[in-house]
DNA sequence: AAGAATCAAGAGCAGTGCTCTCTTTTTGGT
DNA sequence: ACCAAAAAGAGAGCACTGCTCTTGATTCTT
């Protein structure tokens, strides 16, 4: 089964087999519910040999964490280039609906992502660049969009935007290479953290017994922020 | 100091120390940090005697979770009552605002609630009425506008709500005691579920580097969504 | 081939949730 | 007023956790 040649490969190998296993046991018990002496048994290890390849349960969370990122981003973007052509509000719609389905076929990442975060666990700077996959294959939409002249002026929401947040647009407008009207950006915003808020509320049950449609009732919310935002 | 008279004074006293322990120990560790045994300390009692007023961790987590839910539904409603007499879009604003502040003081306790659930653990029957203050105290918002006839119709957003949602949205209506069209209902979950998602995203520093004038933002999305609904 | 780096195992520490047993204290019925 | 029943607290103990340190075996490097 094994013949594990340099030592560098045979490092690799028990690394991959440590976080798949890990990811296994997050995929079934939760964060809080994984156990590094348990992923070890699973890998026939001791529990302190472990260590030799993680630093330590935080460590291996903060793996696991970018993974899922990395994993959730590719989903964004999947869908976002496979609905290219069609229209602006389909392809915002049908990418919110591939981080849904994402979200409730893995729930337990998704709260490792976008849930508590762990004791005394603030998620280090190597989070920060696949964490921002998702909000910039939801942008790059509206950034098409827009350079292609299809995006509608919002209606009358210009007055929403306040001088204030004029600085903290234009340095993000840098970052995302936009060049977008403070309502558009607002309502982008806007319409990012609703998705992120209602998929949470579904996986929370916060709305257990208020709605039994929840696909239908995500696309709608969906699509009424993107028409805030001026896609049609 | 103290001078237990009768039995059910002193189990009512013991267990008020000792939910306040366990709260001041939420607020510093969180609730993964929450340790039975600690609190327990804390209050000069041996680990095994907490077992008396506490069924399990589980159960003094529920126990902090309905407190929780009590506490910012009560903040929700003070804030709306609080602004009925102020134009309704602003009264949507302070409202939503009084919620964030709440979650910002209290950050454990707000993903005690909405962050991930505790492993193994399905929120009881008991958390779903205090549960529901929140929404139902922005709904009331809604409402009241409606009523007076405030309620500027939706800016073509009706075919936003597609028929399968009918059938939710027509008993959520008779739950909520409220006749408003779709396109108002889509709107107000909307609006709620931007909120939180918003909340969370500050909470988890999810737009960290990104945004500096939270409560900027977050008024203006909120004023936003509270625009759609039809509120001025 | 010798020395250095690496890996795995084992024992051990301090902490956790929870159960069971034992003793003391309070309560309520006769 | 007594006496059994109920309740409260303490202690020991089990199985589990993250993590450290030491020891022996293997592999790489020079």
């Amino acid at each position: 089964m094994d013949a594990p040649r340099t030592r560098q490969q045979h490092r690799e190998q028990v690394t991959d087999e440590l976080m798949s296993a890990a990811r296994r046991q997050l995929a079934q018990a939760g964060a809080a519910g994984l156990s590094l002496r348990s992923v070890a048994r699973e890998i026939g290890m001791v529990s302190s040999a472990v260590y030799r390849y993680v630093d330590s349960r935080d460590d291996l969370l903060t793996r696991l964490i970018i993974e899922s990122y990395d994993s959730l981003g590719a989903a964004a973007e999947h869908a976002a280039s496979e609905h290219a052509d069609s229209g602006d509000l389909d392809r915002w719609s049908a990418t919110a609906a591939a981080i849904r389905r994402w979200s409730l076929d893995q729930p337990h990442d998704y709260l490792l992502l976008y849930g508590s975060p762990v004791p005394g666990y603030a998620a280090p700077q190597d989070t920060t660049t696949p964490g921002g996959r998702v909000p910039l294959a939801l942008v790059s939409i509206v950034r098409d969009a827009r350079t292609a002249g299809r995006l509608v002026p919002p209606v009358e929401a210009d007055r929403a935007a306040p001088a204030t947040l004029r600085v903290d647009f234009d340095r993000l407008a840098e970052v995302i290479d936009i060049e977008a009207a403070p309502a558009i950006m607002l309502a982008t915003i806007t319409g990012w953290t609703q998705m992120f808020g209602m998929i949470g509320f579904e996986l929370t049950n916060q709305t257990r017994g208020v709605i039994d449609d929840h696909a239908g009732l995500f696309d709608a919310t969906t699509r009424l922020t993107g028409w805030l935002i001026g896609l049609r």
